[in-house]
DNA sequence: TTGCTCCTCACGTCACGTGAGGTGGC
DNA sequence: TTGCTCCTCACGTCACGTGAGGTGGC
């Protein structure tokens, strides 16, 4: 039996966890936990309990699972989901200034491991903004 | 009795791990198991097989520190202290451009949770960016 | 002799799941 | 009745140490 509700204003099919879990390609215990994290939030549930989620569940999980592969905790990717004061044109022109500033410092002699280390923490941040990227790229409207 | 050794073609002070541990404040054994892990190297080994560090061990012990709190795993740590191919004005640059990149796509409309998933990989990469910048503030040296 | 170091084996903790079991809705 | 879901308790794995024990150098 398909199930409606509604999300977000409109009328839209909802899956039940064994549903979003195959279309997701995870199992539903890992639905199970990622909702207990608040990762994932049922836009219902059934008089009788039964989460029903909305079918951009499926695109969060991927890129839930994409955050967690770049080395955010379950945890910190919860607590930004949480957060409704995000400005993502702000954030990157914050991120752009700074790396201007590095850009002084960087061209100023230091020893060889300071480079090493500051370079591994240069090189994992561009990993995370070509990540942020993609998402923006191939997910355009998560 | 002052050790003294060869390190990169000076003559050192040199430290066993107990020294250095103090010197750093962490455990011998901690040295210990970053040392087994390739983090840290001794500039040399007595005869009978004890450890000699350079001080400049307490100097990466701290960054090393400083780059686990940043989320990075000691085993990448590991990687990059073995490349030897660091090159910090160039990949700061790289990161510059990817950055300029993300702006344009920043600014075209996407869903709030796509926003807020690459939010936070923004703010994440833009912590690391920060750490490195202190680094090579307050440590041009190590 | 005392305190230090070496090395190794094993245990502790935390994040991230996963299995299983008893329950009730579909 | 069958397969699904709920919830909870406990176990498994991996990263990151840490403790302890037997050894030998200082």
């Amino acid at each position: 039996m398909k199930l409606y509700g509604c999300w977000k204003g409109l009328v839209v099919a909802l899956m039940r966890i064994g549903e979003l879990a195959s279309a997701a390609g995870v199992s539903p215990r890992t639905v199970d936990y990622y909702t207990q994290l608040g990762l994932l939030m049922p836009a219902e549930r059934t008089a009788s309990g039964y989460r029903l989620y909305a079918a951009d569940a499926v695109g969060l999980i991927a890129a839930i699972q994409t955050l967690e592969q770049a080395g955010l905790r379950l945890e910190a990717i919860a607590d930004h989901m949480r957060q409704t004061t995000d400005n993502l044109p702000g954030s990157v022109d914050q991120l752009g200034r700074t790396v201007q500033a590095l850009h002084q410092l960087a061209n100023s002699e230091s020893g060889a491991e300071a480079n090493a280390i500051v370079t591994a923490l240069i090189s994992r941040a561009h990993q995370l903004v070509m990540t942020a990227a993609d998402l923006l790229g191939t997910l355009p409207g998560i």
